[in-house]
DNA sequence: ACAAAAGTGTTCGTCTTACACCCATGC
DNA sequence: GCATGGGTGTAAGACGAACACTTTTGT
C-alpha cells in the first residue's frame, strides 16, 4: 500500500458526561480496553460536530445535545500502527443517562480516583510519596512546585480544573498504566484503569475543561432532568467538581443569577423534607453571554 | 487526479498577536488580501506546534515563544476549489514585535473597527442601525437579544470578550465584507478590510480568547519587552482589551498578586514624571495555575 | 509656572463566607 | 419524637470601584 505523502486520518473522539448514582460518568462503547466513541470523518459529514453526533449516535444509540469543542491531538509519536498520520479531533458533550445501557458509563473517579476530594482524598494520600520520590529524582525544583500546585501539597488550595495537569504529571512520574503490558507499584484502585491510546487524557482534557466552566457558564443544567430540586443541583455540582460547596451560598448564587424559577411541584424522594421543584430559565443563555455557577470555597 | 475517499488535507494558522504604537496587531504574510502565515502539516513536523513555528518563521522570520491552541475548523462548505476537505488547526501565540517588517503588523482595528471603545465607539454607532434593521427582518426575537448583548445596546455593559460573536452577528447581518466582489452599504472604515478564506473569523476567535484569558491569567506579559513601566502595562492591558481601566485598581492587582517586581531602574520617556522599571515575576507561572490580570471596570 | 504622567491613601458599597437557626416530612 | 434534608436571616469580612490628592520630571 503506497503511503500517501503527508496524508492524514482524521478521527472524531467524544467525550460524553452525564451525571447517574453520585457520580459524574463517561460514555464508554464495549470491548477491552475501555474506549470512547470515535471514528473517522467522513465526506458524507456536512461538519465535524455533525459527524461526531453520527458516530455517538451509531455506536451507543445516545442522540446528543450540548457540544462543544476540546481539543486536535496530532502529535506524530501518537502513530498506532506507523501508517498515516492521525489527527483526533476531541469534543466535549454533555447529556442525561436515559434509556441508555448502564454499564457503559463508567465513573470519572473510576477512571481517576484522586480527583474525588469529597471523601478523605484516600487516592492522593497513597499517591503522594510517589510523587515526592518522583520529584526527588532530577529536575527536583521544577517537579516540587508542579506536585505542590496540582496536588495541593504543603497546604495549598486543590483546584478541581487542574484534572489534566495532575494525569501530566502521574503520567511523567510513570505512575499510570498506559499499556496493556504496564506493571506499576500501585494498583488500579488508586491509578485507575487503561484505556485506548489516548483516550484517558481526552477525558481528564474534558474533565478539567468541564470543571473550568461550571465556575462562569450556566452549563450544569444541559447535565440535569428538566425539573430538578436545588439539592440534586448542588449534588450534581459537587460531583463535577468532586468537593462539597457551602449550601446557603451555593442557594444564593443561583438564585440572585436568576438562573432557575420554581415549577410549583415539589419532590419527596431522599427522606426529609419535600423540597420545591426547579427548572432551568433558558433564556439567560440569551440575556447573558457571561456568569454561571460559581463554587463557594468549602463546606 | 482521482480523489481518494475521505480524505483530508490538514492546514496550520497562526494568529500572532503583538502590541506595538497603541494597538494590537496580528502578523500578516505578503499579498492581497490580507492572510495569517499558515501551511500544510507535514509528515517531518514532530507536532502540530513545531509544524506551526516552522511555517511562521518560514514566511516571516519571526521565531515564537508562547503558543496555544485556538480552535480546529473544518465545515465542508469552507471547500475552497471543490477538491479534498480541509481541516485549520488555529494557534494563537504571543510575541513582541522586534527587527520584523511592520508593514505586515496589522491592527486589530482596523481589521475589526467596531472593537475599539477607547474612543467614541464611532463605528458601533454607524453599526448599529443596520444591526436593528437586521434584527427586525426575522427571527427577531432571538436577533434583537443576540445584539443586545454582544453590542452592549440600551444600556448594558460591553464584554470585550465577544469580539467572535459580534463578528458573527455582523457576518449574518451581511454587514462585513466575505468575498473580492462584495458590495455592501457600508465601507472599511467601518466594516474592516476583506481577507483570505475564513481567516478574519480565526482572527476574531483570537481576539476573543486573549481578551478572556487576559481575565485570569498572566498572559499580558508574554506581549512585554523584558523591562517595562506599569503605565506601559496598563496602556498593553487597555489595547487589547480595547478599554480603559481604572489606574489605581490595576496597579493594587498588579502588585497584590506579586506579578511584578521592580528591577531598580526608571525610565523617562513619555514625558512627566519618571517610572519605575518592573520585569514579570516568571515564577509565579509555577507558583499559581490560577489567577491572572483582572480587568476593573472603566476608568 | 505649568503640563503631564507617576504614584498614594482612604472611603464606600457589594459580594463572599460563615454561622445559627427554623421547617416539614418519613419512620 | 427524632433523624434527615429543605430552607432562611443576618453578621463579619474580603474585595472592587471610585475619588481626591501628592510627587517628580520636561519645557
Amino acid at each position: 500500500m503506497a503511503k500517501r505523502h503527508d496524508a492524514v486520518r482524521t478521527e472524531l473522539v467524544a467525550v460524553v458526561v452525564a451525571v447517574a448514582e453520585g457520580a459524574p460518568r463517561v460514555l464508554t462503547t464495549s470491548g477491552y480496553p475501555l474506549q470512547l466513541p470515535a471514528g473517522p470523518l467522513r465526506d458524507s459529514h456536512r461538519s465535524m460536530q455533525a459527524g461526531l453526533r453520527a458516530w455517538v449516535e451509531d455506536q451507543t444509540g445516545l442522540r446528543l445535545g450540548y457540544v462543544e469543542q476540546l481539543y486536535t491531538f496530532a502529535d506524530r509519536d501518537r502513530a498506532r500502527d506507523g501508517s498515516e498520520r492521525m489527527i483526533s479531533v476531541s469534543y466535549l458533550a454533555l447529556a442525561w443517562p436515559t434509556d441508555v445501557d448502564v454499564e457503559r458509563w463508567v465513573s470519572w473517579y473510576d477512571l481517576f480516583p484522586w480527583e474525588d476530594q469529597r471523601g478523605y482524598g484516600a487516592a492522593v494520600a497513597t499517591l503522594v510519596p510517589h510523587l515526592r520520590a518522583w520529584a526527588g529524582e532530577e529536575d527536583t525544583e521544577r517537579r516540587e512546585v508542579r506536585c505542590r500546585v496540582t496536588f495541593a501539597l504543603d497546604g495549598r488550595d486543590w483546584l478541581p480544573e487542574l484534572a489534566l495537569q495532575r494525569y501530566e504529571v502521574l503520567y511523567e512520574a510513570g505512575l499510570v498504566r498506559e499499556s496493556p503490558d504496564w506493571r506499576g507499584v500501585l494498583g488500579p484502585e488508586v491509578t485507575g484503569p487503561w484505556m485506548l491510546h489516548d483516550h484517558r487524557r481526552i477525558v481528564a482534557t474534558g474533565i478539567g475543561r468541564l470543571r473550568a466552566k461550571i465556575q462562569y457558564r450556566p452549563v450544569v443544567f444541559e447535565l440535569m432532568p428538566p425539573e430538578f430540586t436545588l439539592g440534586q443541583l448542588q449534588a450534581c455540582v459537587e460531583a463535577i467538581a468532586g468537593q462539597h460547596v457551602h449550601k446557603q451560598n451555593f442557594r444564593r448564587i443561583v438564585e440572585q443569577q436568576r438562573l432557575v424559577e420554581e415549577t410549583g411541584g415539589t419532590s419527596s424522594e431522599t427522606g426529609g423534607r419535600p423540597a420545591r421543584l426547579f427548572r432551568f430559565r433558558r433564556e439567560i443563555l440569551d440575556e447573558r453571554a457571561a456568569g454561571g455557577t460559581k463554587l463557594p470555597r468549602s463546606r
